[in-house]
DNA sequence: CGTCTTTGACCGGCGC
DNA sequence: GCGCCGGTCAAAGACG
């Protein structure tokens, strides 16, 4: 188990660019002044503190995105402990049979799906219900049908029209509809590796990006990882691809190139790696760089700066 | 022939 | 009770 493959402190992001730049530089300056520029200390003293006071909030706000990457950090932590969790553990469970639910007056024999929430994530999902009775198992049928739920958003060409994510999973398309709230259609997907297994996914395009398919995980795969042999399946590791929005913390997981259990564990690791570190901190760069405000406020401090040293006089 | 996809119909929850 | 809407079923066809 990987379960301590992170040290929540390496990726203390130290993006300060306000207070170090300038202060011991600044407090140098005033011996070297020649006698002219008495006459605008008065100027150059605002332009400072107005230059101190833009460096503060920049810290403060990036001690604040610190501080948001390193919770991000920490619940992704979580969440692949949770799944190595899931992987590691052996699913070999007496399923009831009925692999299919009938409606109407076929579904007293109803599929356990249930099972999932209560065997293998036991401590994510709380709320299960003993299973006492069979009214207790309709109950949690009805009131639990998602144990755990996911999403992974994938990115893809946005001229491409399939709703496929290959996730290394057999999947079996049973539906599609064409929701409200986004006019591109979702596919519902079985996963028809295991006959028992319950985990259903959905995927849909992304109402704002239509070049991010996003797919929605329901409940456990009670079966191995599925390696081999699936037509959709494909291997040799290739490298995930990550981005962060400018505009919105979102990473994207490209995981249509990779089988998705030991993969993503792999994505555990690399998230740990100093190359994926130098990453976010380009994306991050990146992100403020692109920032009026930000842009801005460098030209401020750079023009006070060049106030503050005229050309030297030769 | 077996498996998968497509697609219209149906079911059930939910709000009014 | 009714209508809307998301989710699912299952027959028919496609495909290898």
């Amino acid at each position: 188990m990987e379960s301590s493959w992170i040290n929540t402190s390496s990726l203390a992001l130290d993006l300060t660019v306000g207070p170090r730049w300038f202060p011991d530089e600044a407090s140098r300056q005033p011996q070297t002044r020649s006698t002219h520029a008495q006459q605008s200390v008065s100027k150059k003293d605002e332009v400072e503190v107005g230059l101190e006071a833009k460096l503060n909030q920049m810290s403060k706000e990036n001690k604040m995105l610190t501080e948001m990457v390193s919770v991000m950090h920490y619940n992704y932590n979580a969440l692949c402990n949770q799944f190595l969790n899931v992987v590691g553990s052996s699913p070999s469970k007496g399923e009831v049979e009925s692999p299919r639910r009938k409606r109407k007056s076929e579904s007293p024999e109803m599929v356990n799906y249930g099972e999932v929430g209560s065997e293998k994530i036991d401590g994510v999902v709380s709320h299960n219900e003993s299973n006492s009775s069979e009214d207790n198992m309709f109950k949690r049928f009805r009131e639990d049908p998602k144990p755990k739920i996911s999403k992974v958003y994938v990115q893809t060409d946005p001229s491409d029209s399939s709703l496929v994510v290959k996730d290394g999973y057999q999947w079996r398309k049973y539906g599609q509809k064409v929701t409200r709230d986004n006019p591109s259609p979702r596919a519902y997907y079985r996963c028809s590796f295991a006959p028992t297994c319950p985990v259903k996914k959905k995927v849909q395009k992304s109402a704002e990006d239509r070049s991010i398919l996003v797919a929605t995980y329901e409940g456990e795969h009670n079966h191995g990882y599925l390696s081999q042999g699936a037509g959709s399946v494909q291997s040799g590791p290739q490298p995930f691809l990550v981005s962060i929005g400018p505009s919105c913390p979102t990473i994207t997981l490209d995981l249509t190139q990779q089988g998705s259990q030991p993969d993503l564990g792999r994505f555990c690791r690399e998230m740990e790696s100093p190359e994926f570190q130098r990453l976010l901190v380009e994306q991050m760069a990146t992100s403020l760089t692109k920032d009026p405000n930000f842009t801005t406020a460098i030209a401020d401090a750079i023009s006070g700066k060049m106030s503050q040293h005229p050309p030297a006089q030769n």
